[in-house]
DNA sequence: ATAATATCCCCCAAATTGGGGGATAGCTTT
DNA sequence: AAAGCTATCCCCCAATTTGGGGGATATTAT
């Protein structure tokens, strides 16, 4: 199944946009079917385009690229957005993948990891830039001096899914006063006195 | 800085083991200091070899190397450790990177990657293959049909951090009634009748 | 052996929750 | 114009949950 694909640029920067243009249109198998300044100059044309992959970029005259992706994406379901930008802040790049995005790309990313990654979300993969991926791997990341003991973390994780002390003791087969008594630690190792502080300032410093 | 960067291999095949370590030889500024067949095998003499970067099986004789993998940290916090493994289950990433892994690698990665990967999370970064990317950046995704209008995703969201009704109430400028309202809608519309019913809902469901 | 951890118990007042029942105003869709 | 959805506010009530006190005991780690 060697099909084209067929991929539409939205950027504003002229110069940018035909760089990017000519590129792909050198790659065999790609079509660049057109190139957009804006989004909203590209919203009326977008469904007969039926692009395969959008390349995105977010800062843009009228609605951003953030703002885009969504209605693309409900518009679109099956065409696959990468945003290629040169922002890179933790904010930007979660509201991206959260909203949809395939892949998130900055502007210094080379020709063929563009190529790459366009190729790869087509087939229903991921494509991040190593600084992105950087930020996401972060996000995740445990703090492992965590001053909760494993059974502590345990009891705060269940009550950050919102579940009651005595939910908490029928599933691990403790007494609520067990439940209790943990978490009474909980809140003096953590400096709070309320479960909302207690999730709030576990999150932050990365305990849960 | 052209400094040379300190390898160590822990992996219990030994034709890949010996295969990533001539591949890895062969690149002028790495040196490969020790090859281990296990972690077990491989804790005593770690603290003395002071890699920069560990490539980590998972799958080995006794200790795993997501087992190993906080143990490593906590003992050597500068080495950064790469999971190089077969295994790409959810479950297995999402582990490995709260656990502080600084790239997760499968085994299909080509030479280059493997290389890339070691420079990539030597200054900072963050490395992965693209299979692993798709199910990171997967988790992110939110259903964009959520039935939840905008306020009661809001809503919901503070809840799942543990809020009370009248915090919530204080923080959007409501009344504590109208809160309940919402929630009430929330329930009705997941089908639920508790807070931990909703949060579970709508997590899994993708709503927030 | 001293400390930390995990487990269980009692008392009590205040807050929260969930289930009922409503209402109103604004906005969109038909 | 009517119907529907959304966001906002109001009342009642019983049951649960919460957080702050005060403890105890057994196992595990250091």
């Amino acid at each position: 199944m060697g099909k084209e694909l067929r991929i539409v640029l939205i950027e504003d920067d002229d110069v940018l946009r035909m760089g990017y243009q000519s590129l792909l249109s050198d790659v065999p198998d790609f079509i660049v079917i057109n190139t957009y300044g804006s989004y909203d100059l590209a919203k009326k044309q977008l469904p007969a385009d039926q692009p395969d992959v959008i390349l995105l970029d977010i800062q843009m005259p009228g609605t951003n690229g953030i703002q885009a992706l969504p209605v693309i994406k409900k518009a679109l379901p099956h065409t696959n957005i990468i945003i290629l930008t040169v922002f890179d802040s933790p904010e930007l790049v979660f509201e991206a993948l959260t909203m949809g995005a395939g892949g998130y790309l900055t502007k210094n990313s080379s020709a063929a990891k563009i190529i790459d990654a366009i190729r790869e979300v087509s087939s229903g993969g991921g494509a991040m830039s190593t600084n992105v991926a950087r930020i996401v791997m972060h996000s995740f990341q445990k703090n492992l001096n965590s001053p909760l003991t494993k059974r502590e973390t345990e009891i705060l994780e269940k009550i950050a899914n919102g579940q009651t002390k005595s939910q908490i003791a029928t599933e691990l087969f403790i007494d609520p006063e067990t439940v209790r008594s943990h978490v009474k630690n909980i809140y003096v190792k953590l400096d709070v006195n309320s479960k909302s502080e207690a999730i709030k300032t576990a999150k932050e410093r990365k305990f849960i």
